[in-house]
DNA sequence: GCCAACGTTGGC
DNA sequence: GCCAACGTTGGC
């Protein structure tokens, strides 16, 4: 695993959870990941301080919409182990836990979200991952150069933290 | 609401 | 291990 501080991005649908919602609440487990590329993505490489693009999607327009922070290491997804939720799997055991999940902690909302369409529109974003046709993942790696240019996009400034 | 793309399931 | 059927995601 490098050391090197990662980048993230990570839909959500801002009718089951917003970056209000986060903001309100400061930070949340990010549980409920049924993807296991997602799931290896947040298992494997996801470390604290990471930072994440926040995406809002199946909403008018799709946009990002901020960043948050991981906060901790990884762990086992609680809802996995629990009955009643809807996230309950049957398969998983308290000792070979199939779902993972992190806590991230709300950073920022941007000045100017930055749609989906002006990515996609742009020459710059073209090998990013989100903008590929298809591309379904909710937890996706986003390479530096890229989250740096969605800030600016953003219209915030990049806060060096090395 | 439509539907393409993708992931999962299960019969064989 | 193949693949058809099915379910979900998510832009449009």
């Amino acid at each position: 695993m490098s050391k090197k501080r990662n980048y993230w991005l990570l839909k959500s649908e801002p009718t089951t959870y917003s970056l209000a919602n986060l903001k309100n609440e400061e930070k949340t487990a990010w549980s409920g990941v049924r993807n296991y590329q997602a799931r290896n993505f947040m298992r494997d490489d996801m470390k604290n301080g990471d930072r994440i693009l926040f995406y809002h999607s199946n909403t008018n327009p799709p946009r990002i919409v901020g960043e948050g922070e991981v906060v901790g290491a990884p762990y086992p997804d609680p809802t996995q182990f629990n009955v009643k939720s809807t996230y309950y799997d049957p398969k998983a055991t308290k000792k070979n836990p199939r779902w993972f999940c992190v806590t991230i902690s709300f950073a920022k909302e941007f000045k100017k979200p930055v749609l989906l369409k002006t990515l996609k529109s742009s020459a710059r974003f073209s090998d990013m991952l989100l903008t590929q046709k298809g591309s379904r993942l909710s937890v996706q790696p986003v390479a530096s150069h890229h989250y740096k240019a969605v800030l600016r996009l953003g219209g915030e400034e990049e806060i060096d933290r090395t």
